[in-house]
DNA sequence: GTTATAGTGTACTAGTCAGTACACTATAAG
DNA sequence: CTTATAGTGTACTGACTAGTACACTATAAC
């Protein structure tokens, strides 16, 4: 609580430190995804990386400072693993979405990651700002991809892309179902709910929809919408 | 950890004692709810209710069971304050939909719902028994509920509803981006993507989706469906 | 009132944890 | 080698916590 001898914060300023620095960052993401924040004693985390607390304190200054640093550590990996690849300009709108939507559920299915939207939510618990942080970076961020990806796939067919936020919200809501399994630990679909051709045929709604409101939405040239931004 | 008194657990036996157990239920609820299992402390527990150690040990027989209580005590009320009522018969299936999501949205966006997902979020975590209990209790009675209402409306037009769960999971997918933002403290949608119609637009997307699979499985009589249970 | 039992409050144990102090060692410069 | 500084390890503190023991009080039956 009180911090008598002035000195507050230090970044590293050696090779060596660097490198504990970036091992007790390291294994920071390992304890605390695998067995959450709280369960995790700074004790711990030395004993698994070899170094001391002393250490922790100058690199981080607490407990939940190491943790918001890992916070944004792993919202920059996460979506640096995940950028879209240049499937653009394909001619099928639908094997664009379902190898979208393959990767977005590749990514919420890995361990860490169902781990680190976990620990997300532990640490916004009691820090607002934390959330804001992890939404910014990560789901907004997601969200505006496959807007993105939408509109440009449209843009490359020359058909006009209704309300592509929108869209996205829908489409990633395909996925949030099992989102929500991982989350509590569970396989991502009921063994009695389940086919391989579920997240097919749900893209295909979601296309059905897509397409309907295309069409009504180019039939009509913007009837009455009373903004375009 | 040794239990030397031979007593293991015993049910309130008094209606003093019975009172005791709700009380202790109740305090567990608001205070786990507003913190989080692992930062509410059994002290804190017996300071608020007034009551002692002794009986929270007597009653749940650990920190664990106590919570184990809360989750199907909670389990239930969720459900039992949420039937959906008996709109049924209604000629409109999107008037429907509106009320249903409206519904669902109101339980989503109620605070204590969004700290109890969130705790068994936490639960779960080292204890995989719970999740399902909770999923089974919450989320798929949820599902299932729209499903059956999906279908009871189809019914009453005479009109036949295309893999309800399906359409089930996709038209909580609507809402589900607004739950994720709620569990981690955010308000349910972004400012600059938030209008009054959001919701109702989405659901009219789904609708889109929905009637023109239903017109082409109606269209084309089950034409190669392999099984039907 | 007496008595048996249910419930309560206090005080304790043994263990854990965040954070601190400080003496020690590695490193890099001259 | 010397010296200044960065980094490490140990040992500690004070506070807190799940769970226990036990003597005490309220309750209900008679």
């Amino acid at each position: 609580m009180r911090s008598p001898c002035s000195i507050e914060l230090r970044p590293p300023q050696t090779r060596r430190g660097t490198e504990r620095r970036a091992a007790l960052l390291s294994a920071a993401n390992q304890l605390f995804l695998q067995r959450g924040f709280s369960q995790v004693s700074l004790d711990d985390l030395v004993a698994e990386v070899g170094g001391s607390k002393a250490a922790i304190y100058q690199y981080f200054g607490s407990k939940k400072g190491l943790l918001a640093a890992l916070v944004s550590y792993r919202c920059e990996l996460f979506f640096d693993g995940n950028e879209p690849p240049e499937h653009l300009n394909q001619q099928c709108i639908r094997v664009l979405l379902l190898q979208t939507a393959q990767l977005i559920y590749k990514a919420f299915t890995l361990p860490d990651n169902i781990a680190f939207m976990r620990l997300i939510i532990e640490a916004s618990q009691n820090d607002p700002e934390m959330a804001e942080l992890a939404y910014d970076a990560g789901p907004r961020r997601g969200l505006q991809q496959v807007a993105t990806l939408l509109q440009e796939a449209h843009e490359a067919q020359q058909i006009d892309c209704p309300e592509p936020h929108e869209s996205a919200i829908l489409f990633l809501g395909i996925l949030r179902h099992a989102q929500w399994r991982l989350l509590v630990g569970l396989p991502a679909f009921e063994a009695d709910l389940y086919d391989d051709q579920l997240i097919p045929k749900l893209i295909d709604r979601f296309l059905a929809a897509h397409q309907r409101i295309e069409a009504t939405s180019s039939a009509s040239i913007t009837p009455d919408h009373e903004q375009s931004s």
